[in-house]
DNA sequence: CTAAGGATTAACT
DNA sequence: GTTAATCCTTAGT
């Protein structure tokens, strides 16, 4: 098992990280607890040409401010008032790529993730969707801006391989308002997976 | 199927 | 300064 260094992060492509990041495996230790998975879903916003993007034109605020950092830390948002979605930051500073992990294959601390969402079972209730898995891992916008380099909060690779055919390309969910930029195949995710988030 | 929830943002005064 | 619309969704009818 080898964390996924800095470098993984700084490179441009930001489509082709949110292919390779599938079969990668989420870990978060939180308090003293170790949980995460395999990622099996994902979704790429880059920062030119595409208005899904929070950070598309060059759009600066409080809430984007992490997206401009060098590529390797956690941009954490509140959606719907309610759940928070975890992304990662790519590329090189002041190029503000990131990739949203929607779908995770619960592998560590499985007890613990069903404490956090209040379930008995394990179920695709558990991680299958982005602001499912963040509860599980215990993911909150007090990580916003977290070090993915760090012991809070990482990604391994524990050495897969998926094959191209495993992987279907389809267009990114819930971002009707992006206009023609809606269209891009940009979503990714693990054929035959039961962890993958409902599509619309 | 729909209501919920709160931060964020753009559009005003 | 204030207001209103919007949102990379989920849980509950």
């Amino acid at each position: 098992m080898m964390k996924l260094p800095i470098a993984f992060y700084r490179q441009p492509d930001v489509v082709q990280i949110s292919r390779i990041l599938l079969g990668k495996h989420l870990f978060t230790n939180l308090n003293g607890v170790l949980t995460g998975g395999r990622i099996v879903e994902t979704e790429a916003y880059a920062h030119q040409n595409d208005q899904a993007c929070h950070s598309h034109l060059g759009r600066f605020t409080k809430r984007t401010r992490v997206m401009y950092e060098a590529g390797g830390v956690a941009y954490v948002y509140l959606i719907y008032g309610r759940y928070a979605l975890f992304n990662i930051i790519t590329n090189e500073a002041g190029k503000a790529d990131a990739v949203l992990i929607r779908g995770l294959e619960p592998i560590e601390g499985i007890p613990e993730m069903l404490l956090r969402r209040g379930l008995t079972t394990v179920s695709p209730q558990l991680t299958a969707g982005p602001g499912l898995l963040t509860q599980a891992l215990g993911i909150t916008t007090t990580y916003y801006g977290t070090d993915l380099t760090g012991d809070l909060i990482w990604i391994e690779d524990r050495g897969e391989i998926i094959p191209e055919e495993q992987i279907l390309a389809s267009p990114r969910v819930g971002i009707d308002y992006a206009g023609v930029d809606a269209a891009l195949p940009w979503r990714f995710r693990l054929k035959n997976s039961r962890w993958t988030s409902p599509a619309k």
